[in-house]
DNA sequence: TAGATTGTTAATCGATTAACAATC
DNA sequence: TAGATTGTTAATCGATTAACAATC
């Protein structure tokens, strides 16, 4: 165990392990090597002993990682150990889909609360959750201990919509809004634009990574 | 103008300073310096003139960027002053999302064809394109001169579909689905799996990112 | 004991940032 | 000319990988 400052680059990684681990549990897979994680999650070995040991020992040599234990490990530095209380605004198409699509369940990520500024959103139900009006946002992220926020609004309203989440108190925010967001230093921010990543795979296509220099 | 290759980290900026680009020209701003980029897209100025650098003298000393210049040279840069075709595969909300949410369509990015297992799914319309059954993949991709494929099916059947795009001839793949994809190296595959996403912020709760570590 | 695999240090690699001559 | 800003080299910073002693 180091106190070193843990990069985001590790912090990413972790999730990309327990997902992993879950599908071996899920199989009865006492344990596993880094050798055989690097392997089907296409990392290096190291690295990813280097990741786990800047949060303890949790292996044993000779043996490699027990899935039960390492898990409980993950799930714990990741503060999933507890319900984390999600709000959602935007139930535009995104915004539903990713309210139905309850993967993070199983991850102890709940979306608790859904909002949207349009009114003829406001009333209807998504996945049992009750649409509320963007000006009962503070409110209701402090009475349901929200703390992460997730926006799937247009651009243009992702600003102000980033505003009165900080407002309320959020701790982080899941953007997908293709903007990039003014927040307090304190706010944590995680970009989900995938037009950025869709437009960047165009570059390439067509042998465009290959130089073609001749001039 | 260099002849190195040029890194993912590079490429993946490239949309986004695309998109501020397109904000500017419409509000008719005719030049812009690196100073500016760097300030409203929270990168440092010595990265955007290197990164731009890479693929040619695009600026003016003492002016900066003459915007509308810039934007058709990324534009060139990404292929994207031609049409890309684009199959969605999985019409589940996420793939509805998706489809409906044609933002791409300004950037020359277009889906064009849509497909799912499910009998139930074969057959309706979205957004005007009628879902086919996965069988008629290939073909499909062929007839289209389709390029680029988006992976939105469950991930117990992403690695299947992936290996069918592959088939297909497929130059590059978004997926979606939380699962590493094994494909042929010649494939670019960019992951858009916003769990991963969501789970990592959750470590940012509550102070944990500074170390706590007293023993 | 022999084989396997960790945790960690050192080496490498790559990406970001600073600095500045060139020049509009 | 004076001020601004590029393109690029050199310096810095950080992340990945290799190597290996410790040990199960």
């Amino acid at each position: 165990m180091k106190s070193e400052k843990i990069s985001d680059a590790v912090v990413r990684r972790l999730p990309v392990y327990l997902r992993f681990l879950n599908q071996l549990s899920q199989r009865e897979v006492p344990t596993v090597s880094s050798q055989e994680l690097g392997q089907k999650l296409a990392l290096n070995p190291a690295q990813i002993r280097k990741d786990l040991a800047y949060f303890g020992d949790f292996g044993r040599k000779g043996i490699g990682y027990d899935v039960s234990y390492l898990i409980e490990k993950i799930r714990q530095i990741l503060n999933l150990d507890q319900q984390i209380n999600v709000a959602l605004v935007g139930a535009g198409n995104l915004g539903q889909a990713l309210s139905n699509y309850n993967a993070y369940l199983k991850d102890n990520m709940k979306i608790v609360s859904i909002f949207d500024a349009f009114p003829s959103k406001i009333g209807s139900k998504i996945n049992n959750i009750t649409v509320q009006p963007i000006e009962e946002l503070v409110e209701s992220v402090k009475q349901n201990n929200i703390r992460i926020g997730i926006i799937t609004v247009p651009d243009t309203e992702a600003q102000r919509v980033a505003d009165v989440l900080v407002a309320a108190g959020v701790e982080a925010i899941l953007n997908f809004a293709p903007t990039i967001l003014k927040v307090p230093p304190e706010v944590r921010i995680h970009a989900a634009d995938f037009t950025t990543d869709l437009l960047s795979l165009a570059y390439y296509l067509n042998g465009k990574e290959t130089e073609l220099d001749e001039s």
